[in-house]
DNA sequence: CTTGGAATGTCAACAAGGCTGACGTAAATT
DNA sequence: AATTTACGTCAGCCTTGTTGACATTCCAAG
């Protein structure tokens, strides 16, 4: 740490070998952060597709269609595929927009708000534990780096979801 | 890290909020940490499984398909149909192993070094840019809790590439 | 020296989840 | 009245993952 804030080490952060570390990292960590929702998945026939669906959709309930698409970043013919089964099985519902009759607000059904549980208690577990492990000082750096890696409409995405106080 | 150990503070940034923000900031973020390399690869009929592809034996020259195997998590099937296409269109070799004969040791060749260097280009300068943003304290927050975060296998093969310090 | 297991490749079939393109309908907007 | 927006749907394609079965080559141990 005391190393870090002296002139000389600072630039040593960015070296290839650096980044090369930072960029499997994310690598890595990435199949940690999904492994235990798709172990869930998999045996409810569902994907990771509708994971996302129902985490955003309990994020911000009422939320319309287009607002879903543009978190998601993909087309509507797909995210349609997975809304699709989801109503089906009453996971989630959609309601016609009062002020705007051609919008469906997607809301979960009890059904969907118990699964939404399920998949986020396992995946906050793994959050908790390793925010845990590597200390307050280290998740905030960790929350910086990621914020400052994102697309910039993604960034906007991002901060309009709840407080983002953090 | 002192403010760990007292009591008081230690609780506050584990709340479900706080976690919630976590996995969407790792959900934006991949999207960005993928997003240059895909772009390139999309002109050159290539996809992510490539890029991984390329990115281990670039990081190994020599590497054995199943320690490649146990890398990417990925079945060899899978694997080879990537591998096929790299050998086919000559960016990747394959060398008898000189004690075990039955291992083929993975090369790129130097067309496949440099679309390595092309692809590695696009995304250090975007992790070069978020480490410059964020920090070097961040940083180092940063890769704490993704290396937390990883399956222990994972972990394994994680600090098994070249240097693991930092 | 034989035999079992390891390292690898291959064929086939399938599924999830992306994509594009084209078309349709209802409601809002101009 | 015409256009645009929000949404859905059909059809087809691609990548990348999966399982299962089978063949080859070679190392290693009995």
């Amino acid at each position: 740490m005391a190393e870090n804030a002296t002139g000389g080490e600072s630039l040593l952060f960015l070296t290839d070998e650096q980044l090369r570390k930072g960029i499997e990292a994310m690598f890595f960590a990435y199949q940690g952060f999904t492994a235990d929702p798709d172990r869930i998945l998999d045996t409810l026939e569902y994907g990771r597709a509708h994971h996302r669906a129902v985490h955003f959709i309990n994020r911000s309930p009422g939320l319309t269609v287009s607002s879903l698409l543009a978190i998601l970043g993909v087309t509507k013919q797909s995210l349609n595929r997975v809304l699709r089964t989801l109503f089906e099985d009453g996971l989630v519902e959609a309601r016609v927009g009062k002020t705007d009759k051609r919008e469906r607000r997607l809301h979960l059904t009890e059904k969907g708000a118990a699964l939404e549980r399920s998949l986020s208690d396992a995946q906050r577990a793994r959050m908790r534990a390793a925010y845990r492990a590597a200390g307050p000082q280290a998740v905030q750096g960790f929350r910086m780096v990621l914020e400052a890696m994102m697309d910039p409409e993604m960034r906007r995405q991002y901060q309009g979801l709840k407080e983002n106080n953090g």
